[in-house]
RNA sequence: GCCGCCUUAGCUCAGUUGGCAGAGCGAUUCACUCGUAAUGAAUAGGUCGAGGGUUCGAUUCCCUCAGGCGGCUCCA
């Protein structure tokens, strides 16, 4: 927070009277923000609210917001305005309109916006009654149910209805003092539309719910961002194209990774060789972490009868996330007429049902607990079209799932570990920043099932969990699964984008739905409680979130390929080619690139491939029995000696370096 | 699933107010034998996403579908 405190002045003043900086745009009165406008009492504690703050950003951003719904408005009379709140580096407004925007109209905007700023219109707030609102918004139909929703029961806030009173923002214009354009508004606003500057751009138009709800009607939403200054716009739209050039659905293509073939439907991916490689490796190392760790592998179908499905009520619980059932087995005589009763089967949506009928194949000792089963085990959900991103979002995916049974009294303990195991897991891949969520029930919603003490138990068990990790803890009432609390954890990437990755949750439900029990020390049968480990989440994701966290540019051990040789010239093929050989006989994914290409466009090829390392040799290099090193970033090292070269690559892949 | 936009060579993209389809990169071949991000030339490569309609004629206009992109919704 960029906000100072202010001492309070003697006599009855404004917010323009108390601050000179123009950098200050609001007041948070005992509190409250404000309109530098709004005139101050002798008691009140004064705080000034600059346009960098993140309260400053937000009222910019609203402000901007107001400024294009005005110039929609100016352009389309009969526009109706939805809400316009403001939003992560920007806003939107949503406005029901006869045709949708084409980009050509996002310009045409712009401009019109840009005169608007210019001609430094006045934020005018003005109490109103709410017959006067009705009367004075007679033409904005969703502003006048948004009144009648206000003072209605426990709706959030919004920018346009929120607080004690009714209030209307007049935009007037400075010359003239008459009001050009009015919206129902909360506020605080900046004193001027001047203020906004030359730090915003619209950015893409949506359809977006009314309200949110799919059974209302579709606006048409613009978004925009808006800064203080151009150079923070520039700043941003460069963090934009940044992104855009790590899109992992870019460098899939690129890198050569994986695709997603039309043939096989949307949302269904194919692995390349070189994502292959990389899937290979990362999964081989997470099994080995995972044996370490006290984890059994387990193999279970990708497809099983309804029963299962029934038993773990995912048919109820989770019905339209699965793929329509097969039918099989039906027999039908030569009227039509069903001779033989078929059976619906399922594609898996979840492991957690077929690990669960392992442990129950036989009768259990407490001795066995914790009992850890993992598989990397593919799932299918019927996702909406519309919803399938890259490999982020799918429809057939892998995880990498674990089921622990333990006592209740072991908890605690294995929640402890599994966390501890997970961070470890994901730092062996190159992450950092974690942070953790713990969701729990909350008192409002009525989908939790289970028992009051066991909710108590587990979420105290989880709070002291994420407690004792040191990392920063969300709690989150209400957000957990029904049933059982879970911590969840998020990442930020190399450009600071957060991840959610891995989850951990407590499940009392379906051990108590497949009646699992286990015999105890005193000989009597007790229910185990289930921890759900989704350590990557999904592997394809997982993977996604690497390429982008790395733009393609991975660690040596994850590199599809390693090194690559290139010879000066087609002289120096069979010398470099003896190195390329040794370092394949140790393992490493090592080529020699006997195109027809010059060396510098090798270098170029080989460079835009992100390989780790380009192991050049000429006649300098083989008469010294010697290779050059050229790393990504262009640095050198020339005239390493050949079993020196060696070690050092196998040794960066032994570490897990970055080079 | 809903709304909008998009789909032209392996890739990135021009283009056609309805009249024989274009470039760069990539691929192949030939020449060059080369020291740190593109050597030169030639050749091949297309039912203009699919199907239907309008038209003398459709890659272009209209309809349906599929796929992609951006949102919304959804993500137990």
């Amino acid at each position: 927070m960029t906000a100072t405190k202010v001492d309070w002045v003697s006599s009855k003043k404004t917010g323009f009277d108390l601050f000179e900086d123009r950098n200050v745009v609001a007041m948070r009165v005992n509190g409250e923000l404000k309109d530098l406008a709004a005139t101050i009492e002798s008691s009140d504690q004064v705080e000034a609210v600059t346009i960098s703050s993140p309260d400053g950003l937000a009222i910019l951003r609203h402000s901007t917001a107001h400024v294009l719904a005005q110039a929609v408005q100016s352009i389309n009379p009969d526009a109706k305005l939805g809400i316009g709140p403001p939003i992560t580096d920007g806003f939107y407004y949503d406005f029901d309109v006869e045709s949708p925007f084409t980009p050509e109209d996002l310009k045409q905007l712009e401009k019109a916006m840009e005169r608007i700023v210019k001609q430094g219109q006045r934020f005018q707030r003005r109490v109103v009654s709410e017959a006067e609102a009705r009367s004075e918004l007679a033409k904005e139909p969703y502003k006048l149910e948004l009144i009648g929703l206000k003072g209605g029961t426990a709706e959030d806030e919004s920018v346009e209805v929120g607080g004690a009173e009714l209030t209307i923002y007049d935009n007037v214009d400075p010359k003239t003092g008459e009001t050009v354009w009015k919206d129902l508004c909360r506020g605080p606003h900046l004193p001027s539309t001047r203020l906004i500057g030359n730090g915003f751009a619209l950015t893409r138009v949506a359809a977006a719910y009314w309200r949110g709800s799919e059974k209302n009607k579709q606006l048409q939403r613009i978004y925009g961002t808006g800064w203080p200054s151009k150079d923070e716009l520039r700043d941003y739209q460069a963090r934009l194209a940044e992104a855009a050039r790590r899109d992992h659905r870019k460098l899939g293509v690129e890198l050569d990774l994986f695709s997603f073939p039309t043939e096989i439907g949307s949302g269904l991916a194919v692995w390349h060789p070189k994502g292959g490689i990389l899937r290979q490796e990362i999964e081989q190392h997470s099994l080995k972490r995972n044996r370490e760790a006290g984890y059994q592998y387990v193999y279970t179908p990708h497809i099983t009868k309804a029963d299962l499905f029934v038993e773990s009520n995912h048919l109820v619980t989770y019905a339209d996330g699965m793929f329509p059932p097969i039918h099989l087995d039906e027999e039908r005589d030569a009227q039509g007429n069903v001779t033989k009763q078929g059976q619906d089967y399922y594609l898996k949506p979840m492991n957690c049902p077929m690990h669960i009928l392992i442990y129950r194949e036989r009768g259990r000792s407490y001795r066995e607990l914790p009992l850890r089963l993992s598989e990397f085990g593919t799932v299918y959900r019927n996702e909406l079209s519309g919803a399938l991103h890259g490999l982020t979002r799918v429809r057939g995916f892998t995880q990498d799932d674990a089921h622990i049974f333990v006592a209740p009294e072991q908890l605690e303990e294995e929640a402890a570990r599994v966390l501890e195991f997970v961070l470890a897991l994901l730092r062996d891949y190159g992450l950092e920043n974690f942070e953790l969520e713990l969701s729990m029930k909350d008192d409002e919603k009525t989908k939790w099932i289970g028992s009051d003490e066991n909710w108590e138990s587990a979420t105290n068990s989880l709070r002291k969990v994420a407690a004792a990790s040191g990392l920063k803890v969300t709690e989150q009432p209400g957000e957990a699964a029904f049933y059982g609390p879970k911590i969840d954890l998020k990442t930020k990437d190399a450009i600071g984008r957060s991840w959610q990755l891995s989850t951990v949750q407590v499940d009392f439900n379906l051990p108590e739905r497949f009646g699992l029990e286990y015999t105890a020390a005193d000989g009597s049968r007790q229910r185990p409680v289930m921890i759900h480990r989704a350590l990557m989440g999904s592997i394809d994701r997982f993977i996604a979130i690497l390429l982008e966290h790395y733009a393609g540019a991975f660690p040596v051990w994850l590199s599809p390929v390693q090194v690559i040789g290139i010879p000066v010239a087609e002289e120096y093929n069979e010398y470099l080619g003896e190195v390329i050989a040794k370092l394949r006989s140790k393992g490493v994914r090592a080529e020699l690139d006997l195109s027809t290409d010059r060396m510098p466009k090798k270098i170029r090829n080989a460079t835009l491939q992100k390989i780790p390392y380009q192991l050049i040799a000429g006649e300098d290099d083989r008469s010294n029995s010697a290779v050059s090193f050229r790393f990504r970033d262009g640095h050198q090292e020339n005239g390493v000696p050949v079993e020196k070269a060696i070690e050092r690559i196998l040794e960066s892949i032994e570490n897990r370096e970055q080079v």
